[in-house]
RNA sequence: GGGUCCGUAGCCUAGCCUGGAUAGGGCGACAGCCUUCUAAGCUGUAGAUCGAGAGUUCGAAUCUCUCCGGACCCGCCA
């Protein structure tokens, strides 16, 4: 709103046609900034001149206060009051609804986490779990429709090397953490049969017995398989993710077979060496096999058959695919053959990269069995988080304890997922991990929790003199408020979900600061309505942006 | 050999799309702050050839090119 005056005054003066506003480094020097460099050319002056010139041909307004030039830049001052009045009113008026964005009509489909049963979830599953859901939360608030959607690999060799190890290792069945369990048979099938080829022979005799659907596989298959579910959907529920539809492979393998087919027929797949592949190298993407010399379809190959299922289910404007980087050549080859056979999803997809986690010493593999299993990690973090409760609160209840040491480990373990830029990959760091400080999702809780306290303290009332704030800390805190729906809208049209992460991060920063220099309750009283209603409102940002990372708002810490 | 991504203080990272004032944070280190709203916090100090070079520009961490280093992928795993 200011933003747009300042536009347009500087636009009737200059004659330029875009303008754009900076904002400067320090308080002090104003809010807004115009740079004077570009038009140094046109009017063949230096920029400082122009700048003073233009303090003198511009004239403040209700809403503009002062118009300074400093160096060669003209900076320019608005009515801070009104803009305080105006931000809080408008967030305390919205609440959960302030930054929302409006209804786009259009429906996106994202695809996420893709964790295979008979494996164990991993970290890096963490990472899709944790981005997927945020990057559906920040759509869905900019007004589009989502669809979440979870693909699983449930059949094929992995499969088949879990069901050798489950039938020849004798190992005893747990009570709960079956799923579990059996990822922990897999890696260790795996590790056998690399040094032993009798072993892979068995091995591929299970796979076969599969597709075939040998009755005791089959039967061993359905039990296994239910194990490794049950333990997904405590997953979903703990970690608080929710699919709209759950795709299993086993579902689209025949008819991937078909398609496979169909595309040999059409003369874009071919056969070579046993298999069918389509050759990509035209379009610098190498060759894509499509049906292995076995018969079976590869996971992607699948992907033609799971198109045509999610179209017919659902009208997709966009198709997003949260998945690892390790994958971009299979996607690209995948779209590619999207565009060669006229699919409707050809234009329509995406993948959404982001960058591996990897371990100190190299990439993760659980084939290996060297990966770092989620439930061990969130059991570490469920302790760390314990611990520091129990320190802080002598007699809290048994079901309070174990509410908030959840809300604070998701909180740690999310953020440090998603504070990061997509591209970037992850080392991970026991130690860091662990820690609970600095930034990090526990301290922008934190800062919620301090003021969830003051205001149980106190009665607000609606009615305030806003002039009244105006230390630097308290405008900080206005312009961080006033900046959310702009992040919103960043976030949902790049996909990426760093930008509220990091925005968050921020906003309990200025919060912080603010905190420590002002005080609430005990100020003068007019000063103290004030202030409340500040902080009720930085409270309300804190938790919607929070909300779109997945991310729990807990009341005490 | 080809392709994509990453490279910002001892370590981790924001900013890069959309170029602009002294490159923001965090961890670690050092010095402080709990008889005042939760110290999972705050303040201060030290620490950066923004991988290197060239180009474009009035102006480059940001755009372009080359090179170096790292990660990942490049036919029957997903």
């Amino acid at each position: 709103m200011f933003e747009q005056e300042i536009i347009k005054l500087l636009k009737k003066e200059t004659k330029l046609k875009e303008i754009k506003l900076e904002v400067p480094p320090d308080q002090s020097l104003g809010d807004f900034a115009f740079p004077c460099f570009q038009l140094s050319k046109k009017y063949k002056k230096n920029p400082v001149e122009i700048a003073k010139e233009l303090t003198n041909k511009l004239k403040p307004t209700k809403n503009i206060k002062e118009i300074k030039a400093t160096g060669p830049y003209l900076n320019f001052f608005i009515n801070k009051s009104k803009l305080t009045e105006d931000t809080i009113k408008q967030i305390l008026k919205e609440k959960e609804k302030y930054g929302k964005g409006k209804k786009k009509n259009k429906t996106i489909m994202l695809e996420f986490f893709h964790a295979n049963t008979h494996k164990a979830v991993h970290i890096g599953h963490i990472r899709t779990a944790s981005l997927g859901e945020a990057t559906s939360r920040v759509l869905e608030f900019d007004g589009y429709n989502v669809i979440r959607a979870n693909y699983q690999g449930d059949i094929g060799p992995h499969v088949a090397k879990c069901l050798w190890g489950y039938l020849n290792l004798k190992k005893k069945e747990p009570k709960d953490n079956k799923g579990v369990w059996l990822g922990k048979i897999y890696a260790e099938a795996n590790k056998k049969a690399r040094q032993n080829e009798k072993i892979q022979e068995e091995i591929k005799e299970i796979n076969k017995k599969l597709y075939s659907k040998d009755k005791k596989i089959t039967e061993l298959w359905k039990k296994t398989r239910k194990y490794c579910i049950d333990d997904f959907n405590d997953f979903y529920k703990t970690f608080g993710v929710k699919f709209n539809r759950l795709y299993f492979e086993s579902q689209v393998e025949k008819r991937g077979v078909e398609i496979a087919k169909e595309l040999l027929k059409k003369g874009i797949a071919k056969e070579s060496e046993g298999a069918l592949i389509v050759d990509l190298n035209k379009y610098n993407l190498g060759i894509y096999v499509i049906l292995t010399s076995d018969g079976h379809a590869v996971y992607h190959t699948k992907d033609f058959a799971l198109a045509e299922l999610k179209l017919k289910e659902y009208k997709i404007d966009k198709s997003i695919h949260v998945v690892g980087k390790e994958q971009e050549m299979y996607f690209n080859q995948l779209f590619k053959t999207f565009e060669l056979t006229n699919s409707k999803l050809a234009n329509k997809s995406m993948h959404l990269i982001y960058g591996l986690v990897m371990l100190p010493e190299g990439k993760m593999s659980s084939r290996e069995g060297n990966v770092i299993l989620y439930e061990d990690l969130i059991q570490n973090m469920f302790k760390i988080a314990e611990k520091q409760i129990k320190s802080r609160h002598k007699k809290i209840s048994k079901k309070e304890l174990e509410k908030r040491k959840q809300q604070i480990a998701f909180a740690a373990l999310k953020f440090s997922m998603l504070n990061r830029e997509n591209n970037k990959q992850i080392i991970f760091d026991w130690d860091k991990a662990l820690k609970f400080e600095g930034k990090t999702g526990p301290y922008i809780q934190y800062a919620h929790a301090r003021i969830s306290s003051i205001l149980k303290r106190s009665k607000i009332k609606p009615k305030a003199d806003f002039n009244l704030l105006k230390t630097p800390e308290e405008i900080n805190l206005i312009k961080s408020l006033r900046a959310f729906p702009e992040i919103v809208e960043e976030a949902s049209k790049h996909y990426k979900a760093s930008l509220v992460a990091n925005y968050s991060l921020k906003l309990a920063q200025s919060f912080s600061e603010f905190y420590e220099k002002n005080q609430v309750i005990k100020a003068e009283e007019n000063l103290k309505k004030a202030r409340l209603n500040l902080i009720k409102a930085v409270k309300q940002v804190l938790k919607n942006s929070l909300f779109l990372l997945g991310i729990e708002a807990p009341e005490e810490m």
